[in-house]
DNA sequence: TAAGTAAGTTGGACTGTACAACTAACTATG
DNA sequence: CATAGTTAGTTGTACAGTCCAACTTACTTA
């Protein structure tokens, strides 16, 4: 089944109505990964090739490519080989994100994407050389991005902030073992505000989300009581939000 | 540039790496279009041709089609159009859904659709000859579906239950004019489950979405006040969920 | 030993839902 | 014409969880 039908091969032996004869658009998936660190949330960027005849030579861009019906089974199977292709991460927090097409998005012709969103620790797999962690800065990039990814990025931003107001997403991008301050502190990078620590506590113990390990973080001051995700990952729903800022 | 390139001529003039000589997915646009009618949740479905060359003969499916590069210039405006051919209606809600692309979901080859929703008041528009309202009972639906339109169908409902926990999205579904009964009796029919008046009121009332026309609703009995949609459509969102279900 | 700092707790004010009983406005019926 | 029936809409108490602020705890460093 994979392999066919070549796009030279259309029309001749499928669909009587003619209908598969139609122009198929490019086709292609792209992964915003978002990480935190260095106390801002960052996003992986690949520089487009140099290429004159590819577009938006040396642009930065969000990693993705076309869809390989060959190796890929499905839209999610492409998105995670994107993404370990990328990160080396291969179990991290997917979703998809939706999608973007059109005649104009892409110089070589009507095109769509499907974009996909992901968190991972800061810690986790290794780079590959033509990626970069760039940081988000009051929830903007500084640089334009190739094709349309600036607006996906955004849509990719609202969508995790909104999430973070009611989920437990923020869980994804901390390492194996955390304690409920540093948590905080993502959720407030995240948010771009800070949140009453009291409140935050007793949400997220009462959510029955983590589980305390027997250690503590030592420091200079207090030691904190360290945690680790539990098992059976789904990403926890609240009934309310945090107090939203005017 | 509408109309090109054609399938035939792809490899030929475009991109020196030959990527884009890669053999392309189809691509469909379908709508998971849902109304509120006879107290029960309904989608519109479309019975597939009874050609034996085309996939699924008359099985039903979401309405949708693939992508027309010459006529869409967007994959939303191609939602549009799709909805407008079968129901007539053309400003709806409307939002995207997602998108299902895999090896196997279309016996024609590699495929991926972009899922879109929409909303509609019962009244609105004219049905094509081919689409019929179906209801949905108990959160699904009879029939089985064509393609994975059955997951999508799936997807739809349960995004659209989640929204309506805590956003304003009913709204959308009633007609010019309504009742706060009417709206509450519209969120009871697609939660499933009976909602508290008084706090079902205070929540709406202070949203600032709907506004009281100089009209009662009269009846058997005590007369209700009737309300319209505020302009400036856009969805409300409420920092708390009604109270869920254990 | 005292000062400094971050972890974690406590208590009162406030907001909005849950639940239930209430009043209001109309029709239908004897 | 009075009364029962029905639905619209209000009111009041209990409760849950956040907001805000002050507090205690446990550690390091000077």
């Amino acid at each position: 089944m994979a392999g066919e039908p070549r796009s030279k091969d259309l029309g001749k032996d499928l669909g009587k109505s003619g209908q598969l004869d139609f122009p198929r658009p490019l086709t292609t998936v792209d992964v915003v990964i978002f990480t935190i660190s260095g106390d801002s949330l960052q996003v992986l960027l690949v520089q487009r090739p140099a290429d004159e005849g590819e577009p938006f030579p040396q642009a930065w861009a969000l990693p993705g490519g076309f869809v390989d019906v060959a190796k890929d089974r499905d839209l999610a199977a492409c998105a995670a080989r994107k993404l370990r292709e990328k990160t080396g991460v291969t179990s991290p927090y997917l979703e998809q994100l939706g999608s973007w097409g059109s005649a104009t998005r892409d110089p070589r012709g009507w095109s769509a994407t499907h974009a996909y969103f992901a968190l991972i620790p800061d810690d986790a797999g290794t780079l590959a050389s033509d990626a970069r962690w760039c940081p988000i800065q009051g929830g903007r990039l500084k640089d334009k991005l190739a094709f349309d990814h600036g607006d996906i990025l955004a849509t990719a931003i609202q969508r995790l902030r909104n999430k973070v107001e009611y989920t437990s997403l923020p869980a994804y991008l901390m390492p194996a073992e955390f304690t409920l301050p540093d948590l905080q502190r993502v959720y407030e990078i995240v948010l771009d505000r800070p949140l009453e620590k009291s409140a935050f506590r007793t949400r997220i113990l009462s959510a029955d989300m983590i589980e305390a390990v027997a250690k503590m973080r030592r420091g200079p001051n207090r030691p904190a009581q360290l945690y680790r995700l539990k098992k059976g990952r789904e990403p926890v729903y609240f009934v309310r939000t945090f107090n939203p800022p005017e």
